[in-house]
DNA sequence: CGCAATTCGTTGATTACTGAACAAATCCAT
DNA sequence: ATGGATTTGTTCAGTAATCAACGAATTGCG
């Protein structure tokens, strides 16, 4: 890809830091553009070079985590379940102010259908593959079931605070994926 | 005093955070410019914009510091020597990196010359009042005997990592120095 | 030593960011 | 609801940083 220039790159992380550092602070309707701007000392008008208001930006953000790990799916296609849900926990943990946030406020309620489209979305391959052991089971109905579980399970771990470490939430979730759907 | 564009306070932190971490990982001989601009993630012409060269850019920073220490005297004026020295060592502990390389590493000897010239200077006047404690002795000796003391003690404190906490160190060279000058 | 490779310091054209200002929209207490 | 204060989104001229390119100076290896 081109690459942009590191100005640009710079600009953009600290607004997107500092948006994720404020909505673990308030509420995202309380965050004015101005607070975004101090926060990550940047010009008011610096945000709107890239964003039209704090809505795309919020959205801009979302789309670029949910790409992100819809890549980290593609280098993960070989994986087991297990394999592939520890390369997701990574990300959520080196993420960890941007997904508890996101999933424990009320202030992001669509971050969280976002996510779950993802993976079930995903999860739609793996499917058609485990036909024997889902036979006489609506796959719809498999895809929503198992993607609420997993979506479920991400939440649970942020909102308590981690209690348990990456590695051992992606191999126990991991191991009732691999049960069902491998 | 004039504030300055953002730009140029955050390319200039940039840059001095990055010759700080280079010199804990290598001698300040084999730190290129290019290596500066690679870590500062700032274009290498950007460095050139504020700095002759890299000892500029060294002597630029070692003399931010002694005049960050210089303002913190004129806010302890009234205090004890145990109370301004705390106030340096916590100075110290905020910038634990550049002083403990700059103290350690063979790299900058030129700044723990400058460094004993700061503490002297700022002696000087109360060494003047505490003519009686000291009556019979040579100022120069005085000021040389107890700069020393300080500027090692420092030292010590940094090639040991810290083994005392600030707290701690400021008041017993505090105590020390409150004995024999106050 | 001699030569290749790296680093240096500078240049010029281009782009991104800045700060200040503005009218319009929104918020909020009375 | 009304008026004052804040926030928004946009504009503009000025400045800093960018990238690519350059010859000159240094370094380091065979």
């Amino acid at each position: 890809m081109a690459k942009v220039d590191r100005r640009i790159a710079k600009s953009q992380i600290a607004i997107k830091k500092a948006v994720t550092e404020l909505m673990s602070e308030k509420s995202f309707d309380d965050i004015t553009i101005q607070d975004i701007a101090d926060r990550a000392d940047v010009n008011r008008g610096t945000i709107y070079l890239h964003y039209t208001d704090k809505y795309d930006l919020l959205d801009k953000m979302i789309e670029e985590h949910i790409e992100n790990l819809r890549e980290l799916c593609k280098s993960a296609a070989e994986m087991t379940f297990q394999e592939g849900n520890y390369v997701w926990y990574e990300y959520f943990e080196r993420h960890y102010l941007f997904f508890s946030t996101m999933l424990a406020s009320k202030g992001a309620p669509y971050f969280r259908s976002r996510f779950l489209d993802l993976v079930i979305e995903e999860f739609k391959a793996e499917v058609d593959i485990a036909v024997e052991k889902n036979k006489g089971l609506n796959e719809e109905v498999i895809l929503q079931f198992f993607g609420s579980a997993v979506v479920g399970s991400v939440e649970w771990w942020f909102k308590n605070e981690m209690p348990l470490p990456a590695r051992i939430m992606a191999e126990q979730t991991g191991a009732l994926l691999d049960r069902n759907l491998e």
